[in-house]
Parts: C-alpha cells; sequence; structure tokens
RNA sequence: GCCGAUGUGGCGAAAUGGCAGACGCAACGGACUUAAAAUCCGUUGGGCUUAACCGCCCGUGCCGGUUCGAGUCCGGCCAUCGGCACCA
C-alpha cells in the first residue's frame, strides 16, 4: 500500500552505479610513483571536515558540505585533475566514553559500530571518495603519528631570534624544560566535576562545558600545556594570504587579540619593616599610555603572587576573606557582567612615575591573572569599569583625555583618542602622538618599555579521559621524558572500569601494571584533547598507509604542494570550528613545517563554511522538536540524486536554510524529466529508450541553450553556486521537454554536466544511450561564445529611469541608432509629453534611458 | 557593550549600477482519466482603472544621499541571527 511508485528507478540504478564504482575503483587517487599516475595532470585536494561518528548517524547537515565537496571532486576529475578527496573518522571523544560509562562497554566496539553506520550512509549518497584512503584517529596505526607529532613538538622550542619552531638541540640556555613547545606546568585549569576532566579554554562556553553543558571552576592542577602562544603573531600574519571568510579571519584575530601597549613599572613605597625593597616595583600593562597621569590608584588580580608580600597587618583579614570569596566563584559568577565591583584595598601604595603621587593598592576580580601582568593601573577618567570601580569606592576621578567635542568633564567615560589634558609632558598632544612621547619618556628612565600582549593563552593540551590518545612520556625522579619512537604506538591500557576517578586522576591511573614502565619509572597518565588527530588527518590522507612516516614527503610534496601558501585547494565544514580545529591544526602545521617536515607553511588555502540546515519550522534541528531529517529516510523516498540536489539547490552554500520536503520533491520532479527525455515506458511496464532521440543536428536556439548551460554550470560550480547551476540545468530540461526530435549530442553533453551534481541517473542515461566509455571518463564542455550571441537584441527604453518600451534591434546597431529608435518610439513620445530632452544616456546593447524635465 | 552576517512575493530564492522576483515550492485554472494519482499546458508581487483588452501607479526593513538610473554604492537608524565579552 505505501509502494509508491518511483518516478524513475532510482531505487535499482543508485545501488548498481555505487557497486560499478566501488568494483573499478573509479575514484581511487593515485600518488606520484604509482603505476599509472599521470604526472601531467595538476592536482587537486578537496576535503570535507571528517565528522565524529555519533551513533545517532549522519543528519542532512553533514552531507550539505559533503556534497558540495563531492560536486567539485567530481568537477574537478572531468576537467583532467587529479583530486584528492577522501573521508575518515574523528572517532576519540567523549560521546563514547561516556557510553562505555554507562554499559561498560568498550568505546572501540562502540566507536567501530557508529563508524560502519555512518560509512554505510555516506556510500548510500554516492560520494565519490576514495575510501582506500580512509582513515580513523583511534587505529593505532593512525595515533602511532598523533603520538610521533606530539614528540616533534615537546623536542623542539620556539627560537625567538629565527622566530621558528627548531629542535632542542639549537637551544643554548640552560633548561631546555623551561622553553620546549610541550610543557608542564601548574596552571589554574577549567575543571568540570561532572566529567571529570579539565578542558581548554575554548571548550568552556559561559562558565560551563560545551559537551554536556556542566559547571566548570578553576582549580590549579598540573598539566601539559602546547606554546601556541609563541606562533600566535605567525598565526595572525598567515591569514593574510589564505582565501578564508572574511568573518572566521576576524573571529581568530579576535580570538589571538593582539593588543600594543606598554609595560610600565610602579614603584612600591618601601615599608623597611616589612622587608620590601624601595627598588622594587608593579609591573602593569596597558594600551593607554597616555592616560597615566589619570592612573590615582592600581589593581592587582586577588591571585597576584605579591599580594601576600604586600599586605599590610590591618588589612590582612580582609584581603584574606575576599581572596576566598573570589575562589569559591565559577567563571560564570566573576564574568557575570551586571554585578557590581568588588575589591579591598591591601593598605601599601606605589608611586606613580609620571607625578611621583603616591597611590593606593587594591585587589579586584575585574582584573585577571592570566592577562598582561595581573595588574592594572587605575584610570577612572577613561576606562568605564576604573570608572565604575572608583565610583564604587568614592576614588578621584580626573579627566586626562578630552574627546574631540566635549568639556574635560564630558570627556569622562569616553575611551576614544581625543587630546591629552592634565598631563605636563603631553599636555595638548593628540592621543598617538602622546602615546609615543609618554612612552619614550617613561623608557628613557627605564620605568616602561613597549609591548604587545595577547589574549591567547597556551594550550591546555591534557585530559583526564580514558579514549584519547596516551602521552608518549614516562616520569622519573619527578622529571618528564620522551619514549622513543620504536616504542610507538603506546596504547592504553585494557580497562573495565572508564569512570573517572573523581580525583583528578585520570583513569589510566587505574591499570597498574601498565602505569609501570620500568624500576623506577611511571608513564603520564593523562591523555591527549580530542582536537590531537583532527591537527593533522589532512596530512595523512595523501599517504594513509605509510608504516615508517606520518606522511611520506613526495606525496607530502604533491597533494599539499603548489603555487599558494596552502596546502589543500577547497576545505568545507561548519563554522563552530572557526577557532579550535582551525587555530590548532594551523599551530601543529606550522610547527611541522619549521622543522622541515611539510611543503607549505599553511595547512587549508580556500576555507568555505557551509550554513546550518534547520528543520521544516525554522528552528534548529532537534530530537526536542522532532524536526529531525534522516538522510536515509529521504533517499528511500526520493533517490540519493535528489538528495544530493536538494541539498544544493535549497540556497546559497553558506546561507542558514529551513529544510522543504516539498522542495526535495521539487527537485525530484527535475531529475524525472530528465530520465523521461531520454526514456519512455513501453506497454509492459518497462523503461526503454524514447524514440524521440536522434542523432540530428541541433537547431539554433538549442545549440543556444546548451551553451548557455555549460557557461553557467561550469562558472556556478567554479564559485560554489550550485543552487543557481541547477536553476540552469532546469531550465534546459523545459526547452527540451515535449520535442519531437531531441537531438543525442545535446543529451550527451547534457549529461556530463549534471553528473557531478547527479551521479548515478547521469551515468545509467550515458549508458543507456549507448555513449563512448563512461561518463566518469569523459571531458568537461567547454562553451563556444559565438553560439551565444544574437542576430537581434532587446533594448530597454527608459524615460527619467523609468521603463517605457523593449524593442528589438539589429546586433550590431549604432549609438545613434539606438537614440533615433528611441525617440521616435510611441509610448517614449508620450511618456516625454511636452517636456523638453535635456540629455540622452545610451548604453550599448542594453537601454537608452531619455531624461527630460 | 564590542565585532560580524542577514533583511526581496504566501515560502526557498535570483538579479557585472541598467527590464526586480529567474528557477523551484505552494495556490488556482485547464488537458488527459469513469475517477484519483502521476504527467502535460497555463495563471500567480500589491493596487487602481476597464465589460474585456488596454492603460496607470506602488513595491527589495526604515530615513537620507550619490547617479541619467540604486535591491546593488555611501551615511544614519531599526530588526533578526551568530561570535566575543571585566583582555586593561
Amino acid at each position: 500500500m505505501n509502494e509508491r511508485r518511483k518516478p524513475y528507478p532510482f531505487d535499482r540504478l543508485e545501488p548498481k552505479w555505487q557497486a560499478i564504482w566501488d568494483e573499478a575503483r573509479t575514484f581511487h587517487a593515485l600518488n606520484p610513483g604509482e603505476k599509472d599516475f599521470d604526472p601531467a595532470k595538476p592536482k587537486f585536494y578537496v576535503l570535507d571536515m571528517f565528522p565524529y561518528p555519533s551513533g545517532a548517524g549522519l543528519h542532512v547537515g553533514h552531507p550539505e558540505g559533503y556534497t558540495a565537496t563531492d560536486i567539485t571532486a567530481r568537477y574537478k576529475r572531468l576537467n583532467g585533475f587529479n583530486v584528492l578527496h577522501p573521508m575518515g573518522w574523528d572517532a576519540f571523544g567523549l560521546p563514547a566514553e561516556q557510553y562505555a560509562i554507562k554499559t561498560g562497554q568498550h568505546p572501540a566496539i562502540t566507536t567501530r559500530e557508529n563508524i560502519a553506520k555512518f560509512k554505510a550512509q555516506l556510500k548510500r549518497i554516492g560520494f565519490s571518495y576514495d575510501w582506500e584512503r580512509e582513515i580513523n584517529t583511534t587505529d593505532p596505526g593512525y595515533y602511532k603519528w598523533t603520538q610521533w607529532i606530539f614528540l616533534q613538538i615537546y623536542n623542539s622550542w620556539f627560537n625567538p631570534e629565527t622566530k621558528k619552531a627548531e629542535p632542542l638541540s639549537t637551544y643554548r640556555g640552560g633548561d631546555p624544560d623551561s622553553v620546549r613547545l610541550a610543557y608542564v606546568a601548574e596552571v589554574a585549569v577549567n575543571w568540570c566535576p561532572e566529567l571529570g576532566t579539565v578542558l581548554a579554554n575554548e571548550e568552556v562556553i559561559d562558565g560551563k562545558s560545551e559537551v554536556g553543558g556542566f559547571p566548570v571552576v578553576r582549580r590549579p592542577m598540573r598539566q601539559w600545556m602546547l606554546r601556541i602562544t609563541a606562533f600566535a603573531d605567525r598565526l595572525l600574519d598567515g591569514l593574510d594570504n589564505l582565501d578564508w571568510p572574511e568573518g572566521i579571519k576576524l573571529l581568530q584575530r579576535n580570538w589571538i587579540g593582539r593588543s600594543e601597549g606598554a609595560e610600565i613599572e610602579f614603584p612600591l613605597v618601601g615599608t623597611p619593616q616589612r622587608g620590601v625593597p624601595t627598588s622594587e616595583s608593579i609591573r602593569v600593562f596597558t594600551t593607554r599610555h597616555d592616560t597615566i597621569y589619570g592612573a590615582n590608584y592600581m589593581v592587582l588580580a586577588p591571585e597576584h603572587p605579591l599580594v601576600d608580600r604586600l599586605t599590610t597587618d590591618d588589612q590582612k583579614a580582609a584581603v584574606a576573606k575576599y581572596r576566598e570569596q573570589v575562589a569559591a566563584k565559577s567563571d560564570l559568577e566573576r564574568t557575570d557582567l551586571a554585578k557590581e565591583k568588588t575589591g579591598v584595598f591591601i593598605g601599601a601604595y606605589v608611586i606613580n612615575p609620571v607625578n611621583q603621587e603616591k597611590i593606593p593598592i587594591w585587589i579586584a576580580d575585574y582584573v585577571l591573572v592570566g592577562y598582561g601582568t595581573g595588574a592594572v593601573m587605575g584610570v577612572p577618567g577613561h576606562d568605564d569599569r576604573d570608572l565604575e570601580f572608583a565610583r564604587k569606592f568614592n576614588l578621584t576621578v580626573l579627566p586626562v583625555v578630552q574627546a574631540p567635542g566635549k568639556t574635560p568633564e564630558e570627556s569622562i567615560g569616553f575611551l576614544e583618542d581625543g587630546v591629552s589634558i592634565n598631563s605636563p609632558i603631553i599636555d595638548g598632544l593628540p592621543t598617538p602622538d602622546a602615546k609615543k612621547k609618554i612612552l619614550a619618556w617613561l623608557q628613557e628612565r627605564g620605568v616602561g618599555r613597549p609591548d604587545v600582549r595577547y589574549k591567547l593563552r597556551d594550550w591546555l593540551f591534557s585530559r583526564q579521559r580514558y579514549w584519547g590518545e596516551p602521552f608518549p612520556i614516562v616520569w622519573r625522579d619527578g622529571k618528564h621524558e620522551a619514549l622513543s619512537e620504536k616504542d610507538l604506538p603506546l596504547e592504553p591500557p585494557a580497562l573495565d572500569d572508564f569512570k573517572p576517578t573523581g580525583t583528578g586522576e585520570p583513569p589510566l591511573a587505574k591499570a597498574k601494571d601498565w602505569i609501570r614502565y620500568s624500576e623506577n619509572a611511571t608513564r603520564e597518565t593523562n591523555t591527549m584533547p580530542q582536537w590531537a588527530g583532527s591537527c593533522w588527518y589532512y596530512l595523512r590522507f595523501c599517504d594513509p598507509q605509510n608504516q615508517d612516516r606520518f606522511v611520506g614527503e613526495e606525496p607530502e610534496s604533491y597533494w599539499m604542494g603548489g603555487e599558494q601558501p596552502g596546502g589543500v585547494d577547497l576545505y568545507i565544514g561548519g563554522v563552530e570550528h572557526a577557532v579550535l580545529h582551525l587555530l590548532y591544526a594551523r599551530f601543529w602545521h606550522k610547527v611541522l613545517f619549521d622543522l622541515g617536515h611539510l611543503s607549505k607553511p599553511e595547512p587549508f588555502q580556500r576555507l568555505v563554511n557551509q550554513g546550518m540546515i534547520l528543520g521544516e519550522d525554522n528552528r534548529k534541528m532537534s530530537k526536542r522538536w522532532g524536526n529531525v531529517i534522516d538522510p536515509l529516510d529521504v533517499i528511500e523516498i526520493y533517490g540519493a540524486d535528489a538528495f544530493r540536489c536538494y541539498e544544493m539547490f535549497m540556497g546559497p552554500l553558506e546561507q542558514m536554510k529551513p529544510w522543504s520536503m516539498k522542495g526535495v520533491e521539487g527537485v525530484s520532479r527535475f531529475l524525472a524529466r530528465v530520465w523521461r527525455l531520454m526514456m519512455t515506458e513501453n506497454q509492459a511496464g518497462e523503461w526503454e529508450l524514447s524514440t524521440a532521440l536522434q542523432e540530428a543536428e541541433p537547431t539554433k536556439a538549442q545549440q543556444k541553450i546548451t551553451h548557455a548551460t555549460i557557461k553557467k554550470v561550469t562558472e556556478d560550480i567554479e564559485g560554489l553556486a550550485f543552487n543557481t547551476a541547477i536553476s540552469q540545468m532546469m531550465i534546459f530540461v523545459n526547452a527540451f521537454t515535449n520535442l519531437e526530435v531531441v537531438p543525442v549530442s545535446a543529451m550527451r553533453t547534457f549529461l556530463v554536466l549534471l553528473n557531478p551534481f547527479a551521479p548515478h541517473i547521469s551515468s545509467e542515461l550515458w549508458q543507456q544511450l549507448k555513449s563512448p566509455g563512461d561518463i566518469t571518463s569523459q571531458t568537461w564542455p567547454r562553451y563556444d561564445e559565438s553560439f551565444l550571441v544574437e542576430d537581434e537584441i532587446d533594448i530597454v527604453l527608459q524615460v527619467n529611469g523609468k521603463v517605457r518600451d523593449r524593442v528589438k534591434v539589429p546586433l550590431d546597431a549604432t549609438n545613434e541608432q539606438l537614440e533615433t529608435a528611441a525617440r521616435a518610439n510611441e509610448k517614449v513620445r508620450n511618456a516625454v509629453g511636452s517636456q523638453t530632452i535635456r540629455k540622452v544616456v545610451v548604453v550599448p546593447k542594453k537601454l537608452v534611458n531619455i531624461v527630460a524635465a
């Protein structure tokens, strides 16, 4: 009963062609040096962000980007490129581990099942991946090299002279451990009690874990860190030469958060009885050193190391109490802007170096220990936070910058540039000059210097989880040392109980035998974060089976080479990775590049973010709203080709857009019309070649639309404007529908154009037409401009910018002829009436506009 | 608060500064059919006018500007979405 009649037999032909492609290894990409590899062809590396294989399977958002890359991959192959188009699995991760905790089932089993499901779904959509290059980040053959790369990072340092990562052997200092790019530090980390692990800053949203939404608290712990901050400037500068959306570049720039300013020393007021020498000072970082005359108090972060020593006895109790309160706050509470400023005077003073005034030192939690020097000069006149603080505690507010068009009093609270006032050394100077002069003044006296600070922090790289890469590190006498390369991969121990210990000690600590490395050495028990595997997977795809290297030199320089700074030619994925994966991967890439392992300084040349697909109700798809679409359900009814084409026809790739089952049906109708253009159903209900198909010369009009379609589809694929490419193909099909004679040559051309979008139906019809060879080995058609020009063209006649008529004129009509025709036109004359013609604008081949008044 | 993106028919959308709404959905009418589905053909931004044809006016979030001409460029608002958020 629910056996719906198929508009064309996609249910038969789609699996047929998928089997043929598998069998013939149609989409297998050859590496340089392999048999049949053609070095004359240019390369094209088109990559998807590989998925985490969740238990829920694919949703319609995944195949949106995947279809876009697949169309590009098939198009590039037809254009004579060697195309690398791979797929794999980012399979370490929390959900599998959470499931293991609940059920006791090993995450590897869950992962294997989920991958099988994902793969079956992707294959059913007919993507042209080279499945022989499939990789899985949880495979020991893969994470062996993730661990190996970690060791490269561990054994490197950032040389500030060359501004590059170099092997530790070039380091001349006394303490190599202090400069390693991977180091251990006791840091205040984001500890999530619920998940039993620490998280990176990037994984904490509004004081809650990105995964699960559990509260996150600050807690000092001994952790592995990666020195990404050393690369801050290179990560910024590298963006300039990438073809990425400007918005994403901006997100990364803001995340890195480079600020140029000054570091200034405020000498402490000595109190010999407490042993504080007068030569000591507190350093602050500021970007507005021109406002230093307005600095009439100083604020330290509550955790600032000097607080204990500087607090006077009578303030000790109050300070201790305040610090206790602050420590108890979650990040969410602490950053809640709505709340009032708090703080405590610690009893000590510093001297403002420009006017020798004695100013009080406070602690307040609006100053962060992790940024700048953990201390700020309070300038209530021109910083709204300082102003709020000063008002709360009745401190003086002095204007020192006069904003344009304002009185000094009105200028209070303004952060903009202006002219310095109440500032003897720089009075009357505009802000940029004032900054320069005061900085020079401070520098001469040795109490200030130019400084650059970043919001970016070093990357917290260890996790207290089971389902991740173990660190190839052992501890001996309280010191860490690297495993040798031959000990890789280091596999995690077998465990029955994957639960977090709750103490912050990783689950691996439960495996007593595994931990014990030798008489006096034990293994590191932390694991790497999920990002590790995705930091370099695009490299492994170039050479996935290599046993001896993370990627062979020749495949790497071929697929990741080229003219551009970035290796991957096109990378499509979700915007949610704008600052996480995309920054981490660039960082690893630069380290490996510096160490001489890679050809190009950037991983991804062109990046495109696909927009989110909403439910039919215009809400985000979620179980909660019951509006989730399963791709396989759609394919069951309409077929994979219709599914692919609809995903592209919905609208611009980068735009957010709602799903519409009716829309799928419309696209499905289009494909059915393509089918019936060439096939008819006989008495027995079987499909056979249409008798209208003939080896006939296309008419002039047919040539025109064919070449217009070649042109439009070609240009639109290059510009990733797939929706309008499909529109043009619809126009083509409409033009050829219901004809007595359908020229086969035009159909063959059309099928090649359609192939990247709807590979199954186009392959089948290509074969049905008894065309030579397979459609996948054809050459992309070229359009001939001469078919597009017409003898006569439409000219728009306007009066004062309003359309009054349209006339046909010969293509070669001169401007004078156009103007004459316009003046003679009756509708134009009516519109002009008794007005005088002031001017006539003639745009050749387009329009005539008569200006009359 | 700061930064960014987006605002066009009933809906998804299209339009190198030059005919706004291509293409598709939905809706309506017709053909085919005993009938329905499917398919094919046609109409479809709003308004005024007309018996009808014809004709006219308005219209791309709002206000202004540049231009012979603005959905498109510039300035100022408003709304929605996204990111960052005490970063000194």
